[in-house]
DNA sequence: AAGTATATGAGAACTATTCGCATGTCAAGG
DNA sequence: CCTTGACATGCGAATAGTTCTCATATACTT
């Protein structure tokens, strides 16, 4: 009834690749990593192992916050820092007493555990929100830096301002791309999330540098 | 460029709703509620709204634990348990002073915030492990107690079982269901996994009595 | 009242993870 | 050394939770 746990080579794989590596590395990076090693094996193998290595007390699952599941060779007590940002995860020391079970009023239930996250920015991403100081508000709302995507009507506006030297408004877009003017507003607001458009005065709208590369 | 916050009919709902829950709903279960007051309301607003709310400091966004995120009617500073096995979040107080930032030893993070998580049985999952004090193992294994479904494949072998009076090999399995002995060892191992059969000496099976339950 | 900025509803898309099943492999026993 | 059954794997499909897209509707500002 009680499984016996079998050491096969992907396990192995697994496990050093993991205690290798001094970040607590998601599932799909580690699945990327041995890869390399083991160029058959499934995303499921993976997650599978990872998840049979931790309830064997051999690994540790982060749950932390939210997001993806991060993998920690070390099963040891210690907290973690993650950065809001870039969701790296790293160990963090702390010199405060771990707040005991029984420091908590535990309305009924029978507590086992506690976990302490610290956030914060991590190194590189306080680098990089120095460099750029970032206009406005813009970048909190947009977490991922990677290229956006147009779709075919955003495109139409985002070019027809690219031909207008100076900033103009929603109407003269739609005249110039033969678009109903309240789809131009709206596609208007989703390029300026974007970051690829902005809007210098109100109601008037010029295409940030960053629009014109994606056009390009 | 700043945006502004328009209070609309759905925001008060969603935030009255919220307000006036005592546990720390998911937005699908807001959801499901804010629908009885307001019927045409889209998942995507209440998800939306939720956010929007959280950003602008009026609620808050817990992030619980690898799951699904729960939302908090009270901005202020506290702490949570949460079940393991249900999955509720509830305040909880501790006397322990909050670790402070200055207590981390961060290297090279800005820390900005800590967030403490207990976690354990709630008082209704933990009277219900009394009364079921749930056989080996297994329930370790099976974190959901839905009734699991059955392949058509799955069901065959079951149904042969269930007509066997005492415990059988898979070889006998598969010439009854006239299906091939490696499949049949496979679904035995799947329905002995659900609780649906055990196997009381090694290499025999038998269906358990959840498994006859489920075949009616 | 007009016009712009914002918000909404509906459903598609996305991401991270798990499942189902056929097939493969290991270890023990005849 | 060959079978057998337990345990593992690869693959693709399924799922859950959440976010996005776009047309349309609503709330503010002037």
């Amino acid at each position: 009834m009680n499984r016996t746990l079998r050491m096969t080579h992907q396990r192995e794989i697994i496990l050093a690749e993991l205690q290798r590596s001094k970040t607590h590395p998601t599932a799909d990076e580690l699945y990327e990593r041995i890869k390399k090693k083991l160029p058959r094996v499934s995303l499921a193998t993976v997650y599978r192992n990872l998840e049979i290595l931790s309830e064997a007390g051999l690994i540790k699952k982060l749950e932390i916050s939210g997001r993806q599941k991060r993998f920690d060779w070390d099963p040891g007590e210690h907290d973690h820092v993650y950065c809001v940002r870039c969701q790296r995860v790293d160990n963090i020391e702390t010199d405060a007493p771990a707040p005991s079970v029984a420091s908590a009023q535990e309305q009924g239930y029978r507590i086992t555990g506690c976990r302490i996250e610290f956030f914060g920015l991590c190194p590189k991403c306080l680098q990089q929100q120095k460099n750029k100081p970032s206009k406005g508000e813009r970048a909190m709302a947009c977490p991922s830096c990677t290229t956006p995507t147009l779709s075919e009507t955003q495109r139409q506006v985002l070019e027809a301002l690219a031909n207008t030297s100076e900033a103009c408004g929603s109407k003269e877009l739609a005249a110039a791309t033969g678009l109903e003017s309240k789809q131009v507003s709206c596609q208007l607001t989703a390029l300026k999330n974007k970051g690829l458009v902005d809007s210098p005065i109100r109601c008037k709208y010029a295409i940030t540098e960053q629009g014109k590369s994606i056009l390009s």
